[in-house]
DNA sequence: TTTTGTTCCGAAAACCTTTGCATTAATTTT
DNA sequence: AAAATTAATGCAAAGGTTTTCGGAACAAAA
């Protein structure tokens, strides 16, 4: 790589010492106005860049912010990626990518790298695999701050940012209950992640409160495409299958409405569906889905906001924020 | 922030010098063992991580690759991401993202941003906007190799790896004429665009070699859902509708397709349609939809090791490579 | 003439690490 | 015993920038 212009090389062909250049480029009141003009018209025709490197050695800070996410390729996940690029882009920082595939290994590898990096703050959502949080608690013990999106933990000094799955949940089996659904599965999110507890719970509630009694043979752990169609497939052979379906994302909906689909279920006729996500998928397919916006960009910008605050404030000894995002039910073509 | 522990706080621990402490981390023979298991001892226990920004400025190296995408959340783009990220891990390179979200001064300034923040390489796909490529000329003459894919340019001294847009549209246009349409139209991108000119070229040779004329007609530039909705509407209503449709990319056939429905026009009996990427909808929509391939995953992989290669080779004076993805006729329900 | 103020600029340290070149002490060779 | 070798460690510079603390030159005031 060839060699970038230097404070020095302009200082050298100026006969000046580089502290009269570096004054000289920031408008310093100490330096002649001739001089920090032919300074600034040199540092122009050489194309001179200051060096980012060296200043974030001399300051310790880097103006980026570090990004953990299980897969970049889920809608979910890229929305939220847009909003947190949006936000950093406006307050000029750069955001470093890196991604789990849901393996533990590998988020803690990448945590390594993160801190080698030196980045400012840390953005995470955790992969499924993760039980324990140690390298977590290093970023912290290294008064890096943390933010964690979706996937959550509250028992570290961190903030979170999360969907208020337990409401989204409640509202959408209770919009189930009253388009007439009795008997209501869900699909369900492993229950060592938050969010699958909480919408868990907001399904229990709904019924609760409508008076249908729970029966945990309705509760089926399932969350990607491939698990509901078998699944779906499974439970609608029986001739009591549910008549209505509350899935833990939309992906899981769309798989079910596939295997309704091939075995001649009509919906919303025979069965209604609702998602969670308001993914591009669940408004292309038909009928189109019913689903629950969780608002994946402005978690992104939230959380980054968030993030950039505590950068930027000069204790680390502050109470963690934990804010939920208002979700809201989409009504479609599925219920 | 906390301040991080260095070789420094090491040495005057043990009573070493700096120099002696460095070497001992890295297993130098002129150090004593002892010296050695003890600073490493330490190391450990302070949690010594190596400060790489100390190391980035003595360099002139940081291990990161910056990555400027047009969104993220476009699927092909953050299946594309997932494949740079996966090799760029596996080297120990770190990537920053940046979107232009299609706004050529957004790119502009991602560019300088990229530049100040000194990343060893960049991989670019430029927005819709962009005509003049001044900004990336400005990374090429830093002597930092600079690598297109899917959106390219081969003006410039930059390697390049996209879709083999002309044979995926080739196939794709005679696998509808095979199926007997004979009036097809085209949904197209923009012509400003490399692979809007190809894709029209194997639009018009496929109809070319089956001896059907070729009618501009049935060329419509549209490359958006929403647009393709509008434009398919339109299109539906008069009485000699096309019977069949290749577009440019999946989104633009499912708008087609979401039309068709509505308007009650059958798929395929009345109307078949390819599309191009596929993407997760195209497999969940209903009949699901027969597409091509563009492998975005093996796109970010190759195109992050051919810059990783022109990274790590000494010489900034080489022939740019131009990698075309070979893509694939998935067949579905469309046609 | 001496003091006091200005104005404009430079030297050097600091940020953290690596590395070529000493330096010291101990050991071996002549 | 003197000379040469070896082993273990330290010094200092370099990488680019900012910033504190002066310093020099000159003008104005006492």
């Amino acid at each position: 790589m060839k060699k970038q212009v230097t404070i020095k090389d302009i200082a050298e062909k100026l006969g000046f010492s580089v502290s009269t250049v570096s004054r000289a480029l920031k408008d310093h009141p100490d330096i002649s106005i001739k001089t920090r003009e032919a300074v600034k018209e040199l540092a122009k025709l050489l194309g001179y860049k200051p060096n980012r490197i060296a200043l974030n050695l001399k300051n310790s800070k880097t103006y980026t912010i570090g990004l953990l996410v299980p897969e970049t390729q889920h809608y979910f996940f890229s929305t939220i990626i847009n909003g947190i690029e949006e936000v950093a882009y406006e307050n000029n920082y750069s955001v470093m990518v890196f991604q789990s595939n849901e393996k533990y290994m590998r988020e803690v590898l990448n945590i390594q790298a993160l801190l080698s990096n030196r980045v400012d703050g840390v953005l995470v959502s955790f992969a499924k695999e993760t039980r324990d949080f140690s390298h977590f608690q290093q970023i912290i013990d290294n008064e890096i701050p943390l933010v964690f999106f979706d996937r959550i933990n509250r028992e570290l000094h961190a903030d979170t940012v999360s969907v208020d799955d337990y409401n989204g949940a409640f509202h959408a089996v209770s919009y189930l209950i009253e388009k007439g659904c009795q008997r209501i599965a869900i699909y369900s999110a492993p229950q060592h992640l938050l969010l699958g507890q909480n919408r868990l719970k907001g399904y229990k509630d709904a019924l609760e409160k409508h008076g249908i009694p729970f029966n945990k043979d309705l509760v089926y752990s399932c969350d990607t495409y491939q698990d509901a169609i078998k699944i779906s497939r499974s439970i609608f052979k029986k001739k009591d299958f549910p008549d209505g379906l509350f899935a833990v994302n939309d992906m899981t909906a769309l798989g079910a409405m596939k295997a309704a689909r091939n075995l001649g279920i009509s919906i919303p006729g025979d069965l209604k569906v609702v998602g969670f996500e308001n993914s591009l998928s669940s408004s292309i397919c038909d009928p189109e889905l019913t689903t629950v916006d969780q608002f994946g960009f402005e978690m992104g910008k939230k959380a980054t906001k968030l993030l950039l605050k505590r950068i930027e404030q000069d204790t680390f000894d502050f109470t963690p924020e934990h804010i939920k995002i208002k979700t809201r039910l989409i009504e479609r073509g599925t219920c």
